[in-house]
DNA sequence: GTCTATATTGTGATAGAC
DNA sequence: GTCTATCACAATATAGAC
């Protein structure tokens, strides 16, 4: 390859998921992402042929980002409590390092989601049936109460991403300086999320 | 008040709402607004200067719908319990009742939080003493364990509302068809989040 | 109060030289 | 691969007639 072109290339990348986290699509101006890296517009659609296919990219990555080790870990080889805490302390990561590209993922999807959920497919394919059964045998065994995949991993999500998406809301009706971000209030969280989830688990 | 002047101003806000919630600020387009009407563009400016104006209107209002019986709630004169669960049915009728809303005042916010926090401020002041005292003395009494009115409500609202915001994601993730929304979800979720809220507090 | 016409600026995208 | 120049159109906003 000639010259520098990868690196353009990726430099595009950077500076259009920088711009998109920031503004959304439709707010989104390919004239900043530009100047950003000191080229022109022309180099934009000499990578990637329009907006739409630059954002798609940089939405695609940024799913990965929140979602690759979900799989993995739904089928690790731990007891099933070191699982669920496993999960929580992932998402809780994720959404501490990563907030504007958890935020990102989230609110664009929420309006263009006929547009965005088929990418999302794309990326993330839930592998859920082991872990389900898990779930049924210790119910069995009177381990835990009987919940379904989806309520058990829905409050984890919840508990979990709400506070990083919502937290605008949060720091007004609260009047917080910005205590819904930063790794103080994520440790804080942590065992309030623990708490919440393996209390309704063990009722 | 001449010819049907209040008339028109409503039913500019009513197809700027539709709009708004539809493509966020960014994403509406005046003209759809009055298109949808059958007035000009014109008469947009006439009754609200701005584009930004008129969105804030329509912001203040959706911020209104979502959290005006909050207050009202939280100084109730019922059991603790009582409030608590009369707390969570809120939050949920809410979110069943006005998903778009719901979706569009946090979504909203999350990026232009800059812009939106003065605004939503200026809608909920959010009088939570009283129930602060009342989460004290229960767990002074050990009824309750004790937790924060910041974790309390957080997670409420996190269990309520993040289902609505991150729709499209559990769609995707687990295959559904449409079951985010509409009342048998909604009443399917109101035990699953009084069991996880009740246990974690009796725990 | 409502419309037509227009100003003004911005924005995604393309053509073509180097 | 990168730039300059420019197109084509869209969008907010304003001026002024009726």
């Amino acid at each position: 390859m000639s010259k520098q072109s990868k690196d353009t290339r990726q430099e595009i990348i950077e500076a259009a998921r920088n711009e998109f986290l920031t503004h959304g699509f439709e707010g989104a101006r390919l004239h900043n992402i530009a100047d950003q890296i000191g080229v022109t517009k022309a180099m934009i659609h000499y990578y990637f042929n329009t907006k739409k296919e630059l954002f798609e990219h940089v939405y695609r990555q940024s799913v990965q980002v929140i979602f690759e080790d979900l799989n993995d870990l739904l089928s690790k080889d731990v007891s099933l409590f070191k699982k669920i805490e496993l999960l929580i302390e992932n998402s809780l990561q994720k959404a501490d390092q990563n907030p504007r590209v958890l935020a990102f993922v989230i609110t664009e999807i929420s309006r263009k989601s006929d547009w965005l959920q088929p990418i999302f497919e794309e990326q993330v394919e839930l592998q859920v049936k082991a872990f389900e059964e898990e779930l049924t045998d210790a119910a069995a065994n009177y381990e835990i109460a009987s919940v379904s995949v989806q309520d058990l991993l829905m409050n984890i999500f919840a508990l979990c991403y709400y506070p990083v998406v919502a937290g605008p809301i949060h720091q007004s009706l609260f009047g917080m300086d910005s205590s819904v971000s930063g790794n103080g209030f994520s440790q804080e969280r942590k065992g309030v999320i623990l708490d919440t989830i393996l209390n309704w688990l063990t009722a």
